[in-house]
DNA sequence: GTGAAAGCGCTAACAA
DNA sequence: TTGTTAGCGCTTTCAC
């Protein structure tokens, strides 16, 4: 662990250059009305001395500070236990970066933690927060709101609390399901059961609301309520197929449920899938590629939706510049990425 | 999206509460030589107002920046594939704010991001860096080392470059595979054979180090290389058995490694533990605990690792302040955690 | 123990 | 087009 040397400032490029600071400052930020001649010669004194804006100098007076803050709650070990919220964040720091933005993130265990990223994010030290609420009750958004940073929520937030100015990304949950169950229902199978997610996240309730959208009629005991683990899917494989021995084909709500279903069908000597079908949710490679068969799934762009929340933040922050209350509607609301069905061996 | 509003600064602090800008400062940070009544006064004044002090003002004197920056290669896919890399940035999160540091993450693809990382870091927007390192001629260590920053490394760098001042936290990969296949010669199996990881990385080296300390006589036809995934353990594994028809264990280098050997093992109609016994390596959980039957394998401690890594930067950090060259040795320059095999079903 | 004042490195009016 | 200047909000000597 080496010592910091002094960094040049810009008071010595300019010397070196033969300027004043402001010219320098001109050239390092995206010159403009700068001579030609000048400018060249700044940007050489800038390389040689190897000089870098000092960010807190320049956050000082700007009030921005090129960062964004990446909260996420982490007790909800789904975020953690699977590569989901890794690739999110990939997709994030991608958008941030192409855009000069740094990444700051922010976990939180409980309470304690909360008053901690209240404090921080109040304390405008981001110019702006990603936000991942997955679960009814959550009190991050409330949270969030209270901070006054402009936030776009990954996932759909619960609140049915009239105000939708509220940014946010989700996948077609709904319309996935949907797709899964028509699938199912193509391939003739006519007594499809559903193994939820637990209802009080927003990502099972859509897909529950999905698979009842085309199966309206369904018999309620094809419906059993999981827990995202494969454990919580052996559970409700068995029953289902206690309640109803003649079903011959099964949405479950993720591919960790799926995975569990598929163990419990095949230690009931059912085979799939010619017995029974099974279409899984996520497309999480580590999973749907080991099942065995390989699991059928409806797979998110998850990457997909990271960046697009940097997009939309981005963007929002940007519109805050100009500042033209004339200016047309801002960000949406909401927005949906699509889904696509992966085909597998299990449907 | 809502505007920001002016927030208090420590003068409006001053003023409430009657005092100078100093002793509020003082105050603010921890508070040294003030007279507790005033202290007191200080103190309600900053709760009414809500104050939180500006972090770029508070940087730009005291050349602290209360951040770190997390540095890790996204490209070597394993870092986001699996659950791993989440569970270290949990340790290394819980730890930072823990002393109120923030995290600031640094994900590289490639070239250019190495520019941009190393840019940053000797931007000295950070006081330090954590750094992944799993690559043999990973240029990462390099950069990192010229940008000047105080930095640990989470795996053990390949360099043998004489400088062993580096510091870095790495799980007992050699020590964990010798438990494994003493694990697996305990059970009386002679014919053991080992599925490597990418040799490249220095996990994957260590860990057949670990089988090479315990099996030194070992027919060379008893090792196979692998990739770390479960199609590089699948044909592996077929070539093993092609190879060697008489084998009875297997020591794979990872959990996704023996899910692969498991599913070939089966199409060959070994049974597992009976025919074959498996070890895997890393608990992964959503893998080792869905393996069929479930498997046997060596746990790493991730997130101690990752709040390891913090607490050993942090304290290198400190040790900074007091500046004393005579000081007592500083951080130890590696530190190897030890790991533990968790016995399930196939071993 | 407390306050006054000098700057940290930068940007943004405003002058020239 | 370029330079001068006044802060941004904070910490930190140095007097008192």
């Amino acid at each position: 662990m080496s010592e910091t040397a002094p960094r040049p400032t810009l008071e010595a490029v300019a010397e070196r250059a033969g300027v004043s600071r402001a010219t320098v400052s001109r050239v390092v930020n995206g010159a403009h009305g700068v001579r030609d001649a000048l400018a060249e010669r700044v940007r050489r004194a800038v390389e040689e001395l190897g000089y870098v804006p000092n960010q807190a100098a320049r956050s000082l007076v700007t009030r921005r500070h090129q960062a964004v803050a990446v909260v996420a709650a982490e007790p909800e070990t789904r975020v953690f236990a699977d590569p989901y919220f890794a690739q999110q964040l990939r997709g994030i720091s991608k958008e941030l970066t192409a855009h000069d933005n740094q990444l700051v993130l922010l976990l939180t265990e409980g309470r304690e933690d909360h008053a901690r990223v209240g404090r921080y994010l109040a304390g405008g030290h981001v110019d702006g927060a990603l936000v991942f609420s997955l679960h009814l009750h959550d009190p991050l958004p409330g949270l969030v709101r209270s901070a006054g940073v402009p936030t776009v929520f990954g996932g759909r937030p619960d609140w049915d609390d009239g105000r939708d100015d509220v940014t946010y990304v989700d996948s077609d949950n709904r319309g996935g399901a949907r797709s899964a169950v028509h699938h199912l229902a193509g391939l003739g199978r006519t007594r499809i059961a559903h193994i939820t997610g637990p209802l009080d996240q927003t990502s099972a309730a859509d897909r529950l609301e999905g698979f009842r959208d085309v199966r309206a009629d369904a018999d309620p005991r094809l419906i059993a309520r999981g827990d995202f683990t494969s454990g919580g899917g052996e559970r409700a494989m068995r029953e289902l197929l206690d309640r109803c021995p003649g079903l011959d084909a099964v949405f479950a709500a993720n591919d960790l449920t799926a995975a569990g279903a598929l163990r419990v069908l095949r230690e009931r000597g059912r085979r799939v899938p010619d017995d029974v079908a099974v279409v899984g949710f996520d497309d999480m490679l580590p999973v749907a590629e080991e099942t065995d068969p390989p699991l059928t799934t409806v797979r998110q762009d998850i990457e997909g939706m990271g960046r697009l929340m940097a997009r939309l933040l981005l963007r929002g922050l940007d519109r805050t510049t100009p500042d033209d209350a004339e200016a047309p509607p801002p960000a949406p609301p909401g927005v949906i990425l699509p889904t696509t069905l992966v085909h597998r061996a299990t449907a």
